[in-house]
DNA sequence: GTGTATGCAAATTCTTTGCATGGAA
DNA sequence: TTCCATGCAAAGAATTTGCATACAC
């Protein structure tokens, strides 16, 4: 047990998000200035094999990077904005499900199981109908006099 | 629609096998030698677009290289054995079903999902109970004597 | 004829390897 | 003190880009 093993595990496991190699790489590099990508590279490797952590590509959404999260949550699905990047979580139990009936249905032994799932977030949903508006009337005309306030559904 | 657009579009959907870009650019140069990989990539980079063949990473099993498969089939998971590669697909109401709550739960509008699983199929667990012996025990005496069969169940 | 797809060479991105040194147990 | 992890430099795999030519429509 390193310095820099510890410091990285803290990292991927303490932070919110999920990070890729490189934003692993400079989060470190802040707290401790020696350390070296090949290391990062090395430990993710090394954690993952040892099933600590998982490697995820969120669809690749933003180039071929791959990200990492700890295994200590619950099993969970991610879900992918591919307008916004924003990453959703879906923990339920169609999951489970899915793991009980593969391994029944080929007996298989199952170590590690990944859904990701790609498309568009409530937000961007309404975003993309007012650009498609935009291509077809061009531009809004302003909004009505008053306070602004969050559109709630453009439907 | 060119020549090559054409063959390659072919390949990936008459090969039985998930094709990585390496794969699909050696059976598209033995049908048309002039071919080149950078087209096999832009090619593989338009369909993933245009909604045509989804990208698989089947858990990076054997290095970092995509596979490939085209969207006409029913929606699937895919159960990757982490031991000797195999690679199942699997047909089941439980991805509906998580589909179903995740646009449910989230407002999300989808349009690609994902599901890898890995681990290890039947056959290669009962191999590993076998090398487990050997490693514990030394190499296993020889088969009794008769007819040889295949092994049906270790445990 | 016009514009987009292709081929070629070179560049980029992400990740791994070889080897000498440093640090944890 | 021993051995494995680290850092550094360099290599390697997978993929993309720039630019001139070729081909589909």
């Amino acid at each position: 047990m390193t310095r820099q093993r510890k410091l990285l595990f803290e990292l991927i496991d303490g932070s919110g998000a999920h990070l890729n190699a490189e934003s692993l790489y400079r989060l470190a590099k802040q707290r401790d200035s020696r350390i070296n990508r090949v290391t990062v590279y090395r430990t993710l490797k090394m954690l993952k094999q040892e099933g600590l952590v998982d490697e995820l590509d969120l669809l690749h959404h933003e180039g071929d990077q791959h990200y990492y999260e700890t295994r200590l949550k619950r099993e969970h699905a991610h879900v992918v904005c591919l307008r916004c990047g924003r990453v959703e979580e879906f923990f339920g139990e169609p999951l489970k499900r899915l793991k009980q009936q593969i391994e029944a249905h080929f007996g298989f032994q199952i170590m590690i199981a990944r859904t990701e799932v790609g498309g568009y977030c409530a937000d961007c949903q309404r975003t993309a109908v007012r650009e498609a508006a935009v291509l077809r009337n061009g531009p809004a005309p302003p909004p009505p006099a008053g306070k602004e306030h969050k559109t709630r559904k453009t439907s």
